[in-house]
DNA sequence: TCCTTTCTCGAAACCGGTTTCAAAGCTTTG
DNA sequence: CAAAGCTTTGAAACCGGTTTCGAGAAAGGA
C-alpha cells in the first residue's frame, strides 16, 4: 500500500490512501470512535486516544476534506470573484489582495476559491452559481458600486460576505474600506499648501462608490480652502492609463490649464503623465501629479509618482477577520472598519511655477 | 420553504434549499431515479425525464457540489499556489494568469483553489497538504526552477500537474512555456542590427530555469554574431526593480559601459532605467533598454519600454487544456507546448550614439 | 397464449467522514 | 451486595449525492 523509495539523498514516502475505516479496522475500533479520538472529544480514554493518534501519524492518515465538509455541512471555502480583466489590466492590487486574503483564510482553515467573471453575463451570476451549488460559505467582494447588485443579491439571500468598499446599503453588511475621502482631502490640501490654485481631478469609473468618495474629498478640501470649484477641472476617468491620457488632454488644452492633477489611481496618473509630457508640460515644475494605490512601479518612473498608499495585506487580513466573525455568528450586529491611506511623497509634485496668490491659511 | 419577496421593481426568489430527496418525494420517485434522469442516463423514459427536469427547474434544484464530488471521487478543483509575494511587487502577470486559468477551468466545470505560500516553510509543503487532504485533482505550477522540488514531489506521487516553464525533468511532465531563449535571441539580434556591440544582460534569479534559458539565448546570438562574450556584462538580477538598479550600476560604472541592456523582466528594466537616469545616461540615445513581460504600464513611462510580450490568456488556456487532458487519461504520453514572445518596440531602444563598427552580416 | 427481450424504475450500497444514542464495563455509594 | 453513576465504546443514522443490480411491466416473437 505504501510506496517507499529511498534515493541516495532523499526519502520519499508516498502519502498512503488511508481511510478512516482502514485505521479503525487496524485498531479494532469503529469509525466513530476513531473520528472522535482524532477530533478531541472528551469521552475517549487517554489510552485509546494515544493509540489512535499514533496509528494515524504512522500511517499518514489525513481526513478527506470533501467527506468531512459534507458531514459537517459546510464548505470551509470563501469565494472571490474577479472582475472582468480588460477593465483592469494594470492591477497589481488584485494579486496582492488575493495573496493576503488567501493567507489569512488559511489561518482559519479556510480555502479560497477564485472565480473569474464573464463580462457577457450579469455581475451577480457567478455569485448565484456559487451560492446555489453550495461551493462557498461566504464571499469577499471588492470594488463595490454604490448600488451594488451583488450586495443586493447576497443580502436578500442572507448569505455571508464582506466588502472592500462601501455601498448604499453599508449599514446592512460588514465592510472594510480605505478612507478615500480623507486621502483626497489630504492630497488636495498638500497641493494647496504648495501654492496650487487650479487643481484638476481625474476620477475613476462613476460606477465605483470609492470614486465618488474621492471626488467628494477633493471638493470638500477645495471648498474648505475657499477655492472655486471649476467643473471643467473635474474629468471622468476609467482607472486605466488610456483614460488618464484622454482626461489629461481635456485638462491641459484648456486656456487656463490646472497646475496640478489628482488622479483616482496610479494607472490613471501614468496616463496623465504621458499626455502631459507629450503636450510639453514638465513634471513637477509645470504640472504636479498625484496618484492613488501606491503601486511599486511608481517609484521607478521619472519623476517617481507621488501617491496615496495603504496596506493591502492589512486589508485582506481585516476583511477575513470580519468574515470569520460573521460566519461564526450570523446574527451579530454589522461592523465595519475604515483604514487610512497615507500620502507617499515621491517627487511628481511640487510648487507651481508661478504662485499666483499666496496660500491663505484662513480663507474666511 | 421558498421565500419570495416582491418589491416595487425587483423580484427576488430565494434559492430554496431543495435536496434531491425532496424532489424525489415530490415526484414519487427515488433519489437514484431522479439523479439518473438529471444526468442523462438512457434508462429513463422520456416522460419521466421531462417530469423530473421540469420539477427541478421549477423548484430551483441545484445539486450540492460537495456531495456529488464525494460520491464521484473527485474534487473538480485545481490548485494554484502563489509564490511568496515580496519577491514580485510589480507583477501584473499573476492576476492576469489567475484570471485566465480560472476562466478556462470554468469551461470544464472545474474550480480554482488559490493557496498562498508561506515563506517560512518548504516550498512543497502547501502542495503536500493539498494532496493529502484531497482538496484538488491537479496543480498549475508556474515559475519553475531547474531542479524543482514541487515537480519532484508531484511526480513521485503520480499526481497530475502542468507547469508554466520547463524543468530538468521536463520529459516526465506536461509543460507550457514561452520560448525565452528565442525571445532573447531576437532581442539581442535586434540590438546588434541597430549597431550595438557591447550589450549588457541582467538576469533573473538563478533559481528560475527560464532565466537560464534567456541568458542562453543572449549568449547564443552574441556568438552567432561573432561578438565577444564579456563576463562583466552579464549581471545577476532578482526580477525586481531594485535588483535592476544594482545591476545597472555595476554595468554602467565600468570603464567601457554597455550601450544596451537586456533585462530578464520589465521590473528589472524599470530599475535599470532609473539607475541609468541617475547616472546621467539618456535613454535611448546613450543606452538602450529592453525588458521582458510586456506589462501594460511599460507603455506609459518615458521612454516607453520596449519589451518582449506574450499572451497570458493563451498561456492559461493552454495549460488548462494540457491538464484536463491529463486528468481524463493519466497514462497519455507527456506533451508540451512552446509559445513565442514577440518583441514589442516602444521606444526605449535605438542605435548607439557612436557606432564603432558597422554590423557585419556575415561574421565568418 | 406463452416465452423472451427490452424499458423503466426501485432498492440498496457506496463515497468518507461526523454525531447521536444506547449499551457495556467499572467504579461508587447506600 | 445491589443500585446508581461514570466512563468508554459500538452501532447506526446522517450529510446529499451517484451507481450497480435486479425486479416488474410492457413489448415483441413464436
Amino acid at each position: 500500500m505504501n510506496d517507499v523509495k529511498i534515493g541516495p539523498k532523499e526519502e520519499w514516502v508516498k502519502s498512503g490512501e488511508v481511510r478512516i475505516s482502514d485505521l479503525a479496522a487496524e485498531l479494532g475500533l469503529t469509525k466513530g470512535t476513531v473520528s472522535r479520538a482524532l477530533n478531541g472529544y472528551e469521552d475517549i480514554s487517554k489510552k485509546t486516544r494515544k493509540r489512535v493518534m499514533e496509528a494515524a501519524t504512522k500511517r499518514g492518515y489525513v481526513p478527506t476534506t470533501q467527506a468531512r465538509r459534507l458531514a459537517m455541512g459546510l464548505t470551509e471555502t470563501i469565494g472571490l470573484v474577479l472582475p472582468p480583466m480588460p477593465s483592469q489590466p494594470v492591477n497589481t492590487f488584485v494579486s496582492e489582495f488575493i495573496n493576503s486574503v488567501s493567507a489569512a483564510l488559511h489561518l482559519h482553515g479556510y480555502d479560497l476559491l477564485v472565480h473569474s467573471a464573464n463580462s457577457e453575463e450579469s455581475e451577480v451570476e457567478p455569485y448565484r452559481r456559487l451560492v446555489q451549488s453550495r461551493k462557498v460559505d461566504g464571499f469577499i467582494i471588492f470594488r463595490t458600486h454604490e448600488k451594488d447588485p451583488r450586495v443586493n443579491y447576497l443580502l436578500n439571500e442572507g448569505f455571508p460576505f464582506v466588502t472592500h468598499g462601501r455601498t448604499a446599503r453599508m449599514a446592512e453588511h460588514d465592510w472594510f474600506d480605505i478612507d478615500g475621502e480623507k486621502a483626497f482631502r489630504d492630497a488636495t490640501s498638500h497641493l494647496i499648501k504648495l501654492g496650487h490654485q487650479r487643481i484638476g481631478f481625474v476620477g475613476g469609473g462613476r460606477e465605483f462608490f470609492s470614486a465618488q468618495l474621492r471626488l467628494k474629498g477633493f471638493r470638500a478640501m477645495l471648498e474648505e480652502s475657499c477655492l472655486e470649484k471649476v467643473p471643467s477641472l473635474e474629468q471622468p476617468g476609467d482607472l486605466t492609463g488610456q483614460g488618464g491620457e484622454i482626461a489629461a488632454q481635456n485638462l491641459l488644452k484648456q486656456t487656463r490649464p490646472p497646475t496640478a492633477i489628482l488622479c483616482a489611481n496610479d494607472a490613471t496618473a501614468l496616463g496623465v503623465m504621458k499626455a502631459a509630457r507629450e503636450l510639453g508640460f514638465n513634471i513637477p515644475e509645470e504640472l504636479s501629479v498625484i496618484g492613488y494605490d501606491g503601486i511599486a512601479l511608481g517609484a521607478y518612473i521619472d519623476p517617481p509618482l507621488t501617491t496615496l498608499t495603504f496596506s493591502i495585506e492589512e486589508s485582506g487580513k481585516e476583511m477575513v477577520n470580519l468574515l470569520m466573525r460573521r460566519l461564526k455568528n450570523p446574527d451579530l450586529p454589522v461592523i465595519s472598519k475604515l483604514a487610512s491611506a497615507i500620502l507617499k511623497l515621491r517627487g511628481s509634485e511640487g510648487p507651481p511655477s508661478s504662485i499666483q496668490n499666496k496660500y491663505m491659511e484662513n480663507c474666511l
